[in-house]
RNA sequence: GGGUCGGUGCCCGAGUGGCCAAAGGGAACGGGCUGUAAACCCGUCGGCUUCGCCUACGAAGGUUCGAAUCCUUCUCGGCCCA
């Protein structure tokens, strides 16, 4: 199955921001496979949520029969994007770089699929930057595009409008990403380029360059980025950022993330962040609209995320342990027991339920709390629980249940496990 | 190089010798309402051995009974001149 079908239900889905020429990239499309890439920053060792939605386009592509390629930037990951930062941005050493080159391949690999006709491949700009000298790159690439409109970019505009400025090392970013679809169109056939939509104007870099150099009609697509109703950032959490990596940001914490999302977002993040059919979402929203209380669609959503992300497995888990944190039920050691690898937990002495204020040591022996200030007005705000029970004054005491747990909430959302002895 | 204005708590931003741990706003956190939503309301928001003490207003000195506020030097940034 290929063609043009997919840019219908790009379009569908709100996924598309801009194309080329639309009419010719359905024809291209039409034709047969294409190859297209998506470029993907190193910043850290894992994806994060930010990331997903251009993972699952390369997936989208692929499911439709298209060849998708992975390109993890390892060396524009040592120059740095200047879109969508004020300020320059602190470059990765070499090692760092590899490291998290390596993680984010390997997270690749797994929501893409590997084998047959059409398996994604990962690939690495520094493997055909690194040796390029200044003066081929300077002939090859630089000559063919201008100043001019290099700097009429969005991107380099609002940074030579800002008072930190710009350094040249920011501004040439573009130019190593033209000569990344130029290497990419040459090499592997790839004729498209995927990306958000602040990716468009290093896209249209790299087609101006292939269209110089090679007299080549070569395809770009870019999809909006993800807002939230809420005016705060997508994928951020109070803790930071969600990872998709289990060990930097917990299933159950993934999941609960999506369960929070607010009714205004839920029917767009259902339709860009999971491969449910697009009708399948429209019966899911109908549903929910019925009962929006029910909270149909969120449920739908953190599910189909976390699946697609840890497993159903995970899914499973994060379920049961959110419906024990929120069901109200007893507390027993089995109980809290199960809850282990399913909310954070740290290993405390068993001494310390017998201090003076054995709570507010608990909270900060947690990191709960941020200060034992902190936690003595927390309690006397009334948001802390033990084990399920509100926590009255600071003179309250707690047990560990079992001798070995003691399940600490603060306020509805946050939870955290301290286990005896670890 | 000269001149000038400025660097305040997570961010923005008041404060020009005691009433300043420092107004106000934002963010964040807690409570209420609710659907583990939105909106709205209330509260908290440097630390501690918490009726008091310590640390803090770019850094280091100094004046003073007493300084975020005055002086000196340094440092960083904006603007103007060269």
């Amino acid at each position: 199955m290929t063609g043009a079908a997919i840019i219908d239900d790009l379009r569908a889905r709100g996924l598309i921001h801009d194309t080329t020429d639309e009419v010719a990239l359905r024809a291209r499309l039409d034709e047969g496979p294409i190859t297209l890439y998506h470029g993907i920053d190193p910043s850290a060792s894992s994806l994060h949520l930010g990331n997903l939605i251009g993972i699952l386009v390369l997936r989208r592509f692929q499911d439709h029969g298209h060849r998708p390629v992975a390109l993890v930037g390892g060396s524009t990951g040592m120059v740095g994007d200047p879109g969508g930062r004020s300020e320059e941005r602190n470059l990765l050493d070499a090692d760092a770089l590899a490291h998290n080159v390596a993680g984010i391949q390997a997270q690749v690999e797994r929501l893409l699929n590997v084998g047959g006709d059409n398996s994604v491949e990962l690939v690495n700009n520094f493997d055909w930057t690194k040796g390029v000298t200044v003066l081929e790159f300077l002939r090859d690439v630089g000559k063919h595009a201008t100043v001019n409109q290099m700097v009429a970019k969005d991107s380099v505009r609002s940074r030579m409008d800002s008072e930190h400025g710009i350094s040249f090392t920011e501004f040439s970013y573009q130019l190593l990403q033209a000569f990344d679809y130029w290497w990419l169109h040459t090499h592997l056939n790839c004729d498209m380029q995927i990306g958000g939509s602040d990716q468009w104007g290093n896209i249209t870099a790299g087609i101006d360059l292939i269209r110089r150099r090679e007299s080549a009609h070569v395809h770009g697509l870019s999809w909006p980025l993800i807002t939230k109703a809420d005016g705060t950032k997508f994928g951020k959490s109070t803790d930071g950022a969600l990872w998709l990596d289990r060990d930097q940001t917990l299933p159950y914490e993934f999941h609960q993330y999506f369960l929070r999302t607010d009714d205004r977002d839920v029917e767009r993040f259902l339709l860009q962040l999971t491969l449910l059919p697009v009708d399948e979402v429209a019966a899911i929203m109908a549903a929910h609209n019925e009962t929006p209380e029910q909270r149909v669609a969120q449920s739908a959503l953190a599910d189909a995320v976390t699946e697609l992300i840890h497993g159903s497995d995970e899914v499973r888990k994060a379920t049961l342990a959110a419906r024990a944190l929120f069901g109200g039920g007893v507390l027993d050691a089995d109980g809290l027991e199960a809850l282990r690898g399913v909310v954070a937990e740290t290993s405390v002495h068993a001494a310390l339920a017998s201090g003076e204020e054995a709570v507010v040591d608990l909270l900060v022996a947690t990191g709960v709390c941020s200060s034992k200030g902190d936690a003595r007005r927390t309690i006397q705000q009334g948001g802390i629980r033990v084990n399920g029970d509100r926590i009255e004054s600071t003179a309250d005491g707690f047990a560990f249940v079992g001798e070995r747990f003691a399940l600490v909430q603060r306020g509805k959302k946050q939870r955290h496990l301290a286990v005896v002895g670890g």
